[in-house]
DNA sequence: CTCTGCTGTGAGAGCGCTCTCTCAGCCCGG
DNA sequence: CCGGGCTGAGAGAGCGCTCTCACAGCAGAG
């Protein structure tokens, strides 16, 4: 191994197999048209050096990092100890960018300037690709770097019209699911706590809610919350002021139905006697809340793999199925 | 703002502005000897072509690369989705690093050829430094990276002797505040849940449980787990069969301690009436169990920031404190 | 035996930047 | 009025790589 800061170059491997630069360069990069005892000579003197391509100079003339940036918005690092879904998003990029041999560059806007920091960042082409997860709002960000011509993908369909490819989930057919379990097993005041009305899944899941109870004559019963345990714990509470009657509830988020369930127990209310809960997301530690949630799943591992194909997909050039929407499952256990 | 693909160049502001290359480098960043006037003129064009420096071009001559590479181990994934540990110190790190100005890069090496890939990727110096999240036994790339040059730092006393600087908790001085506030409380028959035995969080709350210990008359009841969930309710199993009338059980994770709850309230035990519960992490969750729980706070987000900021100085060139040691707290709940 | 057409290799330019070195211009002292 | 010292700007090399283009060598056709 050689010493600090002197690293072998291209140049070096050439003269020690007796080739030229470029040559080197074809091995190294898996060029079929070379001569296969001059591959061996070559790949010998590779291993000799340790040589290992100086990324700066391959991206300088490639145009290419090889790399993807993954960001992260402001309400992330709000939920960020509590909440896994962003560590199961990073995971599942993760996975797929490794198998790509790509770098996962992960970016915060969170923190001051960091709004400026990732649209300089990503606008000067310091990565291949931006994946955004799940916006707040309307974003004007992963619009601009698609008009821009960088590769861009974004978790969770955007709102107002964009023509920037999302992942999301199926949240509406999730809820329906949810809300119909609660109507089959005889529950008739089915109240919902939902999410932040400035996010898709805020609104989807509402929307879900509102769609299934349509169809019966149940009216709606609705709190909103901001996704947090203290948010749904809160929301309950409302609840039961506006209906003490009611008998289940539609819970948007697992954190905020844990809130709920504290708040129903301190009320004295059994769980799913008298007032039955249904959440969304299906985080672990759903399966241990007393009772076990029964809760919609989406896949959130998933989500964050086939965001990181998506984009993959885009860098590389291959047109791309714009959008894609994976599917939710209701997982039943004792809360309903 | 440009079309894809042209962006402007240093050559171009240059021109703009009526000047050399080397004094829009100088302007660019921020030498102090260029006169006003001049300096003004090469703002206004770099604001005019919106021009933003490629990073490639800069790092092949500099020989630096602005970014960071976080490591997580293999064991991340596994906890990654319920375990606030990694996202935490990623939040921290994070931090500091746009505070700098650098980039995060991450890394796991939990998916195939993890391990080679960063270790490839770190010695080429793809990154100006390196920190590792709460390394698995002994892991020898920190210390083979040192050796090389390359600036590291780790979360964690490494085990056995190594000269890689970390940042670490008081896991010993936290554990003991724990067992000696049961003490305290007249508990007499004090167990313990340990962490697995090849991680220094794991073996360091051990010996401080067993160093408070030493001091009374007790004798120490012990079993271990892996600091998750399961591993906790299996081993308060596992304990209340070793001694159906110990009082209190110090776990050595929160996680752990929510499965050991589970367990105790299974077998009718009340917390903390029969036997009262400590655990060690303090996640948010904590906060939210039946009954709250007592449990000894490491200060996690302030760890990532540490690990940042100690890298940082030793990119930087500075000589560094060769390792810090971070206060951890008791926090008493209802469950002791 | 020459010519065409291939295949495999080398020469060399150039990606966009930083940094050293040189030098022009100016101030001040002798 | 001239020379030395200083300050601020430009010229130019070169970081390590890729890629185009030129070309050597050889096979097969005419």
């Amino acid at each position: 191994m050689s010493e600090r800061g002197e690293r072998p170059t291209l140049e070096a491997v050439a003269r020690l197999a007796g080739v030229s630069r470029a040559t080197v360069s074809r091995v190294v990069n898996g060029s079929p048209k070379v001569a296969e005892p001059i591959r061996a000579a070559v790949r010998r003197a590779v291993e000799e050096l340790g040589y290992i391509p100086n990324a700066a100079a391959r991206s300088l003339v490639t145009q290419r990092t090889d790399s993807i940036a993954l960001v992260l918005p402001e309400s992330a690092s709000r939920v960020f100890s509590d909440d896994p879904f962003f560590p199961s998003i990073i995971h599942g990029v993760s996975q797929e960018l490794d198998a790509a041999n790509k770098q996962l560059v992960l970016m915060m806007t969170n923190t001051v300037g960091g709004y400026e920091r990732v649209e300089r960042y990503t606008t000067a082409r310091h990565v291949d690709g931006v994946l955004f997860a799940s916006t707040h709002g309307v974003d004007p960000l992963p619009g601009q770097l698609h008009r821009l011509g960088v590769p861009v993908v974004v978790s969770g369909r955007p709102l107002g019209r964009s023509p920037v490819p999302y992942v999301d989930v199926d949240h509406i057919g999730g809820v329906r699911k949810a809300v119909r379990h609660l109507l089959d097993s005889g529950r008739s005041r089915i109240a919902t706590i939902a999410g932040p009305q400035d996010m898709v899944a805020g609104i989807d899941r509402l929307a879900g809610y509102r769609a299934e109870l349509q169809g019966s004559d149940r009216r709606s019963i609705v709190a909103v919350g901001d996704f947090t345990r203290e948010s749904g714990a809160t929301a309950m509470r409302q609840l039961l002021e506006d209906d003490p009657l009611l008998d289940a509830v539609f819970v948007a988020s697992d954190l905020m139905a844990h809130g709920a369930i504290t708040t129903l127990r301190e009320l004295g209310r059994r769980i799913p006697d008298d007032v039955a809960v249904v959440g969304f997301d299906d985080f672990d530690i759903s399966r241990f809340t007393d009772p076990p949630l029964t809760t919609v799943r989406q896949p959130i591992l998933e989500l964050g793999r086939e965001l990181a194909r998506q984009l993959l997909r885009v860098v590389a050039g291959d047109d791309v199925p714009s959008s894609v929407v994976l599917p939710t499952e209701l997982v039943v256990r004792a809360s309903a």
